[in-house]
DNA sequence: CTGTTAGCGCATTCAT
DNA sequence: ATGAATGCGCTAACAG
């Protein structure tokens, strides 16, 4: 009668209270092959109703060797970029029946590492690292090394947006995209191009450029070296290199293209400030489609990314079948979304 | 020396490897007072690194009767609201040593209910929930006697921005961020006003509109009635908010004060349209300082939340000693950011 | 179909 | 200081 505090009723008092061994109590509960008599079960329910009995996870993991955990890592959960791929990974893992603990890089390979170390101690199902790789190469060695052990000992681990690392991954097509908003700018009737960068040392930045080149190039232009500004990949990055763009002479120029949105929303911040009529005398677009972008004045042209359907991806990854001899690389394309900063060009 | 897959390596195992007995490897590898020869010591660290021996957090939860788990129930976090709290509380708590497991109900009062039963069964310390109530009473109830059922066990619940279940709980001071704001705004100049304000069923937004109302009246001016809309707590709703109130006729009124910022971005789109210049014709304050309150144009004045500090603490909250009889609660303040939405008015 | 028993991996008494 | 033995809460053979 007296609930202890600072105890839980186990199961065995569910089984005590309703006059039931053990095993049938745990059968009624949470057995999957339920074979107990309808009403020793109702006997169970109702004792474990009674004393408000909740099964101990801790204790089933060890008994039955498998938890029902899957991890997650994400650079910088207040980026809305990583807040919507987790978002697609929990809702994933719930639709699968398992919960989901999560831990923060902040962009550090250390604490990734430390981290994924950490985690393990809960043998998760599953291990979902998410975030740009890093350039540290030992670091990198050791983190795969510890990823291999995970694997080797029946984890699955999924890499979303990161290919380098020896693991199945979840990407999305920067690359695609920026070419197809490239070639739908030529389109609009834009043939002279700027473009804003971030440090060349990251694959997104690379990849973006890279594919708006192509893009351009299908339709026998390019982007010249001397219209292409290298900086942060943050707003006031994209601040200050529009500012280097304008004192280096913006030619004839049409269209500034800054490989994402925040930096496209700090370069149209900076023109306005030098009284440069964006669209008028440039255009912008971005890439990303940040909510920011259509409520910007005029509003940002941009690439939207299914970034919940990533989350979910790498869970069905995670979850089909084995893992194979070669990791599997599934990507996911963008869409472009025209807006009025990139007008039609009579 | 064939290392089983699908199995990882036990501190059986590690003892065997290093020659010496399981407490002996308990003790060096997480005991907490030590009190192991050196020499075992090394031979026990020695060996774990040589096996990768990552201790199992189950096993070590059930024999010790106590986790090291955190459970965080959020409504969504793909919403910037939620994401800055949550990354409040995952730093807090990896600080404090806790992994944390989170949960999304989706704004759903059944969902969540559900959740903290599920995670109960983890056995956390601590369990957070964040985000409004919901106005169901039953489920209220359920939730509350699932709760109390928690602490009774010795777990703690903090709720966060809402107060109304009997917990601690740490909030956000809504009414004093608008009343503080409306002050500003008559500092400012301005005299006459109008405001979109969301369904009065919402905590949040009636908080507001009242510390709003009270900041006017500290300086003898009001906020009449019929310049009041109620409409949805979105983009959408300041859109059709700001419509509605145009075809009623603004009057004398010089600003229009929404209880959030995407109102207040979906009443300045609206406005645009319609040719009313903000803020010309009409000033636009909003509250929360969303990323995108100083991209738009005019950048938008607004009452800036410290929304990770919310998080962090609730962690505080939750780790400082016993609760008490009488629920603690915790205000967090918020700041008034004046920006070129509400100019200094002659 | 039910109950008994033996682990799961680890921490922690209790002896030594 | 170390090791052997016990138990945490539960599941899964195993017998009945």
């Amino acid at each position: 009668m007296a609930q202890r505090a600072h105890s839980s009723p186990t199961l065995h008092d569910v089984a005590r209270e309703a006059g039931v061994s053990l095993a049938t109590a745990s059968r009624s509960l949470n057995g999957s092959t339920r074979k107990v008599n309808e009403e020793y079960r109702a006997r169970v329910l109702a004792a474990a109703e009674r004393l408000g009995y909740v099964a101990n996870l801790s204790a089933q993991t060890i008994a039955k060797g498998t938890s029902s955990t899957l991890a997650l890592l994400v650079s910088d959960i207040a980026d809305p970029y990583f807040a919507a791929i987790a978002a697609g990974v929990l809702s994933g893992a719930e639709q699968a029946g398992l919960i989901t603990t999560m831990g923060i890089t902040q962009r550090s390979a250390e604490r990734e590492l430390d981290l994924v170390k950490t985690l393990r101690g809960q043998r998760p199902r599953v291990l979902i690292l998410t975030g740009s790789r890093y350039v540290d190469a030992a670091l990198d060695e050791a983190l795969t090394r510890e990823l291999q052990a995970f694997e080797s000992t029946g984890g699955r681990v999924v890499m979303v947006s990161q290919r380098s690392l020896p693991f199945d991954t979840v990407q999305t097509d920067d690359y695609g995209g920026a070419r197809d908003l490239a070639e739908s700018l030529v389109d609009q009737g834009y043939r002279s191009f700027a473009a804003l960068t971030g440090v060349s040392s990251l694959m997104t930045a690379r990849d973006r450029l890279a594919g708006f080149r192509d893009g351009l190039a299908a339709h026998g232009l390019s982007l010249p070296d001397e219209r292409v500004v290298e900086t942060e990949f943050t707003r006031q990055g994209g601040y200050d290199g529009a500012g280097q763009l304008l004192s280096r002479g913006l030619g004839d120029a049409e269209l500034l293209f800054a490989v994402n949105d925040v930096m496209a929303v700090g370069a149209m911040s900076r023109l306005r400030e030098e009284s440069v009529d964006v669209p008028g005398s440039l255009a912008v677009a971005g890439f990303d489609d940040i909510s920011t972008a259509r409520d910007v004045t005029p509003a940002l042209t941009t690439v939207r990314l299914p970034l919940e359907r990533v989350g979910a991806a790498a869970i069905e990854l995670a979850l089909a079948g084995q893992r194979g001899d070669e990791p599997t690389l599934v990507t996911l394309g963008g869409e472009v979304v025209l807006r009025t900063s990139t007008p039609a060009r009579g």
